[in-house]
DNA sequence: ATGTTGCTCGTTATCACGAA
DNA sequence: TTCGTGATAACGAGCAACAT
């Protein structure tokens, strides 16, 4: 089983990988990842080596487990001492620690804003991102973003406030050139040289065409390349939705505030919800008629009476219905009009009026249903997403903290202050919460009982071992009320 | 219109827990 | 056992509001 071992050469050091072949697995993933984090490694030449060797594979690793686990939980301690660089932190790989260490400076904080209750448990403990790692790509809409969303609205509903209107923005058929001239110019390029390409074919074969045709295919590969590197830019869509509010602001002022929401379609465009509150009695025909001429503006870049004129838009549905698209495209220059620009009058908006008083559409939205995965998922290709969502013009409620050292509090007061506000809490939920009120309230008598949320455990050691870390979160409003009330 | 500032949001790492 | 989900912190990028 270990001829791979045996076969390192001597001098060089391997990493330890506890999938490696012929290797009894270590007690359990955690032990695994800690050996494969610290990237532990035993020369060929190590004793250890043999010692590992003798274990019979079927009987494993009752002695090897017991060595690694303890080699392991140095590791940990290492770890810790190497991660303590103040207070307030928490999630450091506690579970292996020495307990006066784990314990010390363990706090309880009780944290509310008007919508959302929090009951964390923690400790000084962290882990900090490691040096030299940079933020990667967004690809999606993570849940910690979607979490958040749900936060605001839980809060906009303790403040009473709700959506009136909710107004989608979207872009047009060649919705690429209208993000990205650039994509638009090297499709163009491309195309000009695949023709390019396609021509040299007929012409006579005869001295140098080798080489002529050499040059075409390379203009053709490195336009393709062009057309790879240029996908649509983000940043263009939040710029488009910044000139946006500017003209709705000229035109309705400012008194309006609103949430943006970026989505995508399954053809790849983006797609922006804007959800509207304190927009005051608008004139729903005068609106839309408004939004959708501000947006085919914004989106064609210039000014478009001439392109709106009913005598052109009649001429062309002629010129289509006696030609089809493309005669009437072409037709559109001797009109003294650009077909891009007549495309873009596609661009779709839509103005609705929400009468519920909720925020569900919008949660609905951020939860995303079977089969809509794709909306929040960055198309290929697709450059600076950016962000998902944000509001303007609202100022966030802010959360109250309340923080007790669980070292030095009585259990007394730790009932008092922590654990009644938050069954008062629980109380509110409704009939079908009865689930995670159950759990929760098993929670909070093992944090009385143990100062710790998480549940014993007992590893194959004996070692019983028991998380300080907790988390306990209750939505709503009315909850939030009943534990400030219990306080 | 442009620059500056400060707040917010997305990614990184990790861990606990429950279900498959 | 393995996988998916939902937590935490810091940090830097992205955005919104303010100042000029």
């Amino acid at each position: 089983m270990n001829t791979n071992i045996n076969s390192v050469k001597s001098g060089s050091i391997r990493p330890f990988d506890p999938h490696m072949a012929g290797y009894p697995r270590p007690v359990t993933d955690r032990l695994a990842y800690a050996l494969r984090h610290f990237e532990y490694t035993l020369p060929p030449t190590d004793p250890r080596w043999r010692f590992l060797d003798e274990q019979p594979l079927a009987s494993s690793s009752v002695r090897t487990a017991r060595y690694l686990t303890k080699r392991a939980k140095d590791l940990w301690q290492k770890r810790i001492e190497a991660s303590w660089r103040g207070p307030g932190l928490s999630n450091a790989p506690y579970l292996d620690a020495a307990t006066s260490t784990q314990l010390l400076g363990l706090k309880a904080r009780l944290m509310f804003n008007p919508g959302t209750l929090k009951l964390r448990v923690g400790g000084m403990l962290q882990s900090t991102v490691a040096p030299g790692v940079s933020r990667g790509q967004i690809r999606w809409l993570s849940n910690k973003s979607r979490s958040r969303i749900l936060e605001l609205t839980r809060e906009l509903e303790a403040a009473e406030i709700y959506p009136q209107l909710m107004i989608s923005l979207t872009y047009p058929r060649d919705w690429e050139a209208a993000i990205s001239p650039e994509h638009a110019q090297a499709v163009w390029e491309f195309r000009r040289a695949w023709g390019r390409l396609n021509a040299w074919r007929y012409v006579p074969r005869g001295p140098g065409w080798g080489e002529g045709w050499q040059q075409r295919r390379a203009e053709v590969r490195a336009g393709l390349h062009r057309l790879r590197e240029l996908g649509p830019d983000g940043k263009r869509v939040k710029a488009h939705l910044e000139a946006f509010r500017k003209r709705f602001e000229r035109r309705y002022g400012t008194a309006w505030s609103l949430i943006w929401k970026l989505e995508f379609q399954r053809r790849g465009a983006p797609h922006i919800h804007l959800y509207l509150w304190n927009c005051g009695e608008l004139d729903l025909a005068e609106l839309r008629t408004w939004v959708s001429q501000a947006w085919v503006e914004i989106v064609a870049g210039c000014e478009l009476n001439a392109y709106l004129d009913p005598q052109n838009r009649s001429l062309y549905d002629l010129y289509r219905e006696s030609g089809g698209r493309e005669f009437a495209e072409a037709m559109l220059g001797g009109m003294g009009l650009e077909v891009g620009i007549w495309n873009h009058l596609r661009a779709g908006t839509k103005v609705e009026a929400i009468r519920e008083r909720h925020w569900g559409y919008l949660a609905k939205e951020v939860q995303g249903g079977m089969g809509k995965a794709y909306q929040h998922e960055v198309p290929r290709r697709y450059r600076n997403v950016g962000r998902w969502w944000g509001y303007w013009r609202y100022r966030r409620a802010g959360w109250t903290e309340l923080v007790f050292d669980l070292a030095s509090a009585s259990m007394r007061e730790v009932k008092e202050a922590i654990v009644k506000p938050v069954e008062a809490a629980l109380k509110t939920l409704p009939r079908a919460c009865r689930d995670f009120r159950e759990r929760a309230k098993a929670m909070l008598t093992r944090f009385l009982k143990t100062g710790s949320f998480s549940a014993q455990k007992i590893d194959r050691d004996g070692v019983v071992t028991e998380g300080p870390y907790g988390y306990l979160t209750v939505w709503g409003h009315s909850a939030v009320q009943a534990a400030i009330g219990a306080l």
